[in-house]
DNA sequence: TGCAGTCTTTAGAATTGTTCTAAAATTCTT
DNA sequence: AAGAATTTTAGAACAATTCTAAAGACTGCA
């Protein structure tokens, strides 16, 4: 990704968090290749298998943190299960059924027309589009 | 609702379950008014105020069993938590953030377009449009 | 109607995903 | 390097849901 800042420690001072080595390394798995998905569990084996032991409640905090500091975006397709997708832009997402794979798709082809107004004494926080699909 | 049958042992015994007095007492409640959303928490306080005490673990039951024969739709727009909703017809949800509040809007005047052929080998099953507000 | 056979309900235990706690470790400021 | 503030951690706690196995209810058939 061309812009992408890769400083790591930068990032997420910029974001007002501690470049803490857990965090970093996080922040790593999660940002250096293209956009990805995970849940805690996932990022949790992932981080374990990378030699650098990062305890289950710290792969949440951080998670939460990151989704808090705009950095994630939590995707809720699932009962019972949080994903969180790196990308944070505009984009909506196929859900495959019975193997919880999620995939992004760009939000610029799609037009929704005909929404109603929200319910009076509320303003738009977003609209999700969620495709599920099965094998 | 007109031409909705209210004889709940028979509109069990036609979508294959067994018209017991628990299962009786949950389709009463769900589908006597109009369209509603519940949880499997909130159904279990409703049926326990009218005197008809049903365990937790059977309303759970009830509410999958009805999903299965597709008497109800789940919803999943909160992490940790899953919605039933009665209107099992073509709409889609608003959802008012902090309190959970689930609306139906239909989905008649929704157009999307542009959306994305189903990746390869996935046949398409459903689309969710959930619009989040916020106070 | 009575009875066997099958399915359902139930309370409580178990499981799963997530958050909390309080002590130890790390990071930041100086 | 010291002190203050934040973070990490293991394990406990919690919340939503499912499982278990014993007791109860529904059904079909005599």
């Amino acid at each position: 990704m061309p812009g992408t800042n890769l400083d790591f420690p930068a990032r997420l001072r910029a974001a007002g968090l501690r470049p803490t080595r857990q965090r970093v390394a996080l922040a790593r798995l999660l940002f250096e290749g293209g956009h990805r998905h995970v849940t805690a569990e996932s990022l949790h084996v992932e981080v374990k298998t990378a030699q650098m032991p990062v305890s289950l409640a710290t792969v949440y905090n951080a998670l939460n943190q990151f989704r808090d500091a705009g950095l994630l975006r939590e995707v809720v397709v699932a009962p019972g299960r949080s994903y969180f997708d790196t990308n944070t832009g505009h984009h909506h997402h196929f859900f495959v059924e019975p193997d919880g794979a999620l995939h992004d798709f760009p939000s610029d082809k799609v037009t929704i027309a005909g929404l109603p107004a929200p319910p009076k004494g509320t303003r738009l926080s977003r609209v999700d589009v969620i495709v599920r699909v099965r094998r």
